[in-house]
RNA sequence: GUGGGUAUAGUUCAGUUGGCUAGAAUGCCAGAUUGUGGCUCUGGAGGUCGUCGGUUCAAGUCCGACUACCCACCCCA
């Protein structure tokens, strides 16, 4: 049945005509990471439910109806993990990370999972890279993931990315502002959406972010934030714009970007392309200064983001961004008879053994059969090899790029094709530097 | 969770107001004289037309339900 032969909704497979299209994404943004001075960490998959209730937020939509919940054998309840922060603020409080010198800073690829409706850039796993950042209370911290962030999107992608940051303040602040939310949107409730009408209660802060024509008209009148974020919030909101200023990262002020998870303080910010749906958000975080103390650690000023890999893949296909291609086969030995398979398989993995690409035939093809495969890996050299070749020790070694032949021994086999190779990708460098000289003198 | 759209070979799609053994392109396999790829030509395999039910002499085509996918709302990466 389709059960059978359909992966589940809101899933992808990750064929291998394009995983190196991830590898790719995947290396670069954690070497960039690693540049930054962020290291992976890995966490579990599930962890208890507790803490994505607790860290993520009760009354969020992630925890209230998105989360994968089961109970195990032992009778606890465990969650797939809908985000990647909670896990790494667990892992980093139970092992005690927080007691060493900070900054500590962590970089992971992670699967999530949230039970949502599918739709273009909206799956029920989703794959991510993220940062944390822990200890790091000043606006330097923010502008050095912010400038993380940014350095891997461009040096991925070749589309318009904007960058909108806002600042919803601290505890106290945001306390303050939503209650003046509440205020102002309680006396027009009649005229706001039915969904507006719901958050009024849940998350005024959201309302401001509603598509509704009605309700951005009487959102446009309600307070802003950032008149209501304290002093202390609002310096260090201008250090943040200042060090962006200063590092030429350009960002528009957007008041109505809030998270939707509610553990964000102070800084928050997304990076936003058009070229994708209505799921137009590549890489999103911010600050989330109270998040370690709620979960049981001490109290460490932290931030970071998570950026959505299969967005980014997305995005970067529909923007025609060039992915680097694998290194196709570099030797084909095709054969013909019994014994003629065995010595093809045993240089075969004499080259392999030298670090090459190598095949031969697994599949019993003729001859023909063998050198259309052949062609059809894109191998640079090929070599028959049959009883002629096995009796006078003579093999012909053909460059499959201009079709040129040339001739060596059976016994000097792997050395000719190594000097090929070593040749061939010297010609390479020496290519590449050319190129890199005509492209100076422009 | 709410809406709208779609569902035919591995893939991308044709299929005319319901009418004979359901097509193309591409991919795959095999041939075009003796042991050598790309181009060309020929042949072959591959579909219970998403599933179940209904209307009809007749359903890929019309109707209904279900399922899946796509798009949008919501939410977020």
């Amino acid at each position: 049945m389709a059960l059978l032969t359909n992966a589940p909704r809101g899933t992808q497979d990750i064929l291998p005509s394009d995983s190196f299209k991830w590898r790719y994404v995947e290396a670069t943004a954690l070497d960039i990471a690693e540049k930054y001075g962020f290291k992976e960490i890995r966490t579990p998959v599930f962890e208890h439910t507790e803490l994505f209730s607790r860290g993520v937020g009760e009354t969020t939509d992630v925890v209230q109806k998105e989360m994968y919940t089961f109970n195990d054998k032992g009778g606890r309840s465990i969650s797939l993990r809908p985000e990647g922060t909670a896990g790494v603020c667990r892992s980093v409080i139970e092992h005690g990370l927080l007691n060493d010198a900070l900054p500590l800073k962590t970089s992971y690829v992670v699967s999530c999972f949230r039970y949502e409706k599918p739709q273009k850039g909206r799956f029920r796993e989703l794959h991510q890279f993220g940062v944390e950042a822990f200890g790091a209370s000043s606006p330097s911290a923010d502008a050095e993931v912010i400038s993380l962030a940014k350095s891997i999107l461009d040096t991925l992608c070749n589309g318009s990315i904007r960058l909108e940051i806002n600042s919803i303040g601290c505890p106290e602040c945001r306390k303050n502002y939503q209650n003046a939310l509440k205020e102002y949107f309680s006396s027009h409730s009649s005229e706001l959406c039915e969904t507006c009408n719901g958050r009024l209660e849940r998350n005024p802060m959201r309302i401001l972010d509603c598509k509704s024509p009605v309700c951005k008209e009487i959102s446009k009148n309600a307070p802003k934030i950032l008149d209501y974020i304290c002093a202390d919030c609002k310096e260090h909101f201008d250090g943040l714009k200042k060090r962006l200023d200063a590092l030429g990262i350009d960002y528009t002020v957007n008041p109505t970007i809030v998270r939707g998870l509610d553990y964000y303080t102070r800084t928050v910010f997304e990076f936003i392309s058009d070229d994708l749906g209505s799921q137009s958000t590549v890489c999103g975080g911010g600050r989330y200064d109270g998040l370690v103390e709620s979960l049981g650690g001490p109290k460490t000023p932290a931030l970071g983001f998570g950026m959505g890999l299969d967005r980014l893949v997305m995005l970067m296909q529909a923007t025609g961004c060039l992915f680097p291609t694998p290194e196709g086969c570099d030797v084909y030995i095709g054969s013909s008879g019994e014994n003629a398979a065995v010595e093809a398989m045993r240089l075969v993995t004499a080259l392999r053994d030298e670090g090459f690409c190598a095949e031969c035939d697994t599949v019993g093809r003729s001859i023909k059969a063998q050198m259309k495969y052949c062609d059809k890996l894109g191998a640079k050299y090929s070599a028959i090899i049959g009883d002629n070749e096995l009796e006078s020790g003579i093999v012909e070694v053909k460059d499959m790029r201009d079709g040129s032949k040339s001739q060596t021994t059976l016994s000097g086999f792997v050395k000719f094709i190594y000097n090929k190779l070593i040749s061939d990708s010297f010609d390479d460098i020496s290519d590449a530097f050319d190129n890199m000289e005509s492209n100076f003198s422009k």
